[in-house]
DNA sequence: GTATCTGCAAAACTTTTGCAGTACC
DNA sequence: GGTACTGCAAAAGTTTTGCAGATAC
């Protein structure tokens, strides 16, 4: 199922919140671009590059925290380098990011979901299913550092 | 099982490093305070604190890459701010991460082995099991969040 | 009409880098 | 002695903030 951007719209409004062309802007491809790794400067490109909106990047950030207040999206940081963010529905699967060159895959949850009920059980805490990273190396980074490894 | 500082400085010379008054002192406090989140400042921190130590934020950010390349260390960003340092012998068990206050508890990695089988072989990533967060709220968090959600 | 939002510019913060001098092996 | 390391200072990169003007409701 693909969130619109009018849902996203119509979240932040019944937060009390104003509806102007940047946040319209921002929203829109945030729900069009869900399926990529979306980081602030990549957002701003984006709405600059649509001839009917403009946005500074501190808005783009206000925008940005405003829909994670909304929890609507959430950010995470990937090894070096910028915030991504995707939307709070998409990150209910999983990431593999790649330590070396940032590469993620995405997978199920299934079969994990156990895990994660024993562990709020056993330590109180709440787990937040969709803030949840496995680091490893992709298999072409695998293979240098094993090449690199040898010498 | 307590990592010493003398197991950290005696890797970094077996990989041909030198070893100097300003990785002593890091070593030394990456050992002392493994329980801790440290970032690169308190680091710095705790070497200004220690009379018989100097070292630039520079050699420190230097020191920690050394020893993440010698796999004794990890690091990880949780949410928003600095990133964090831990022995990665520590991080063999894994950890669930208070997003609001950065408190932690272990949890056993039983029940999961499977799983990153399962994402190893579907994605070909090579999978750190070591370097691998839960977020979520501690139960204090968890509570005053709910109370603040209220209002 | 008014509280909220925006753009601009500057600051804050973490991390990285170039370089000349120092110190370890 | 020679290479590796350090400190200093400055840069780079991301994110935040203050403020005056604009705009949604």
């Amino acid at each position: 199922m693909h969130i619109t951007s009018e849902i996203l719209i119509d979240a932040l409004r019944s937060q009390g919140l104003r509806i102007t062309g940047a946040r319209r802007a921002v929203c829109s491809i945030v729900a069009e671009l869900h399926s990529e790794h979306l980081t602030a400067a990549r957002i701003l490109d984006e709405v600059r590059a649509r001839d009917n909106a403009t946005a500074d990047q501190s808005t783009v950030y206000r925008t940005l925290d405003a829909l994670e207040e909304a929890n609507l999206l959430v950010h995470s940081h990937l090894g070096h380098g910028p915030a991504v963010y995707h939307l709070a529905s998409e990150a209910a699967h999983q990431h593999v990011v790649c330590r070396r060159c940032g590469a993620t895959a995405s997978v199920p949850t299934a079969g994990i979901t156990d895990w994660l009920d024993e562990l709020q059980r056993s330590t109180g805490f709440v787990v937040d299913p969709t803030h949840f990273a496995v680091t490893g190396l992709c298999p072409d980074c695998a293979r240098v550092e094993s090449a690199s490894d040898k010498k």
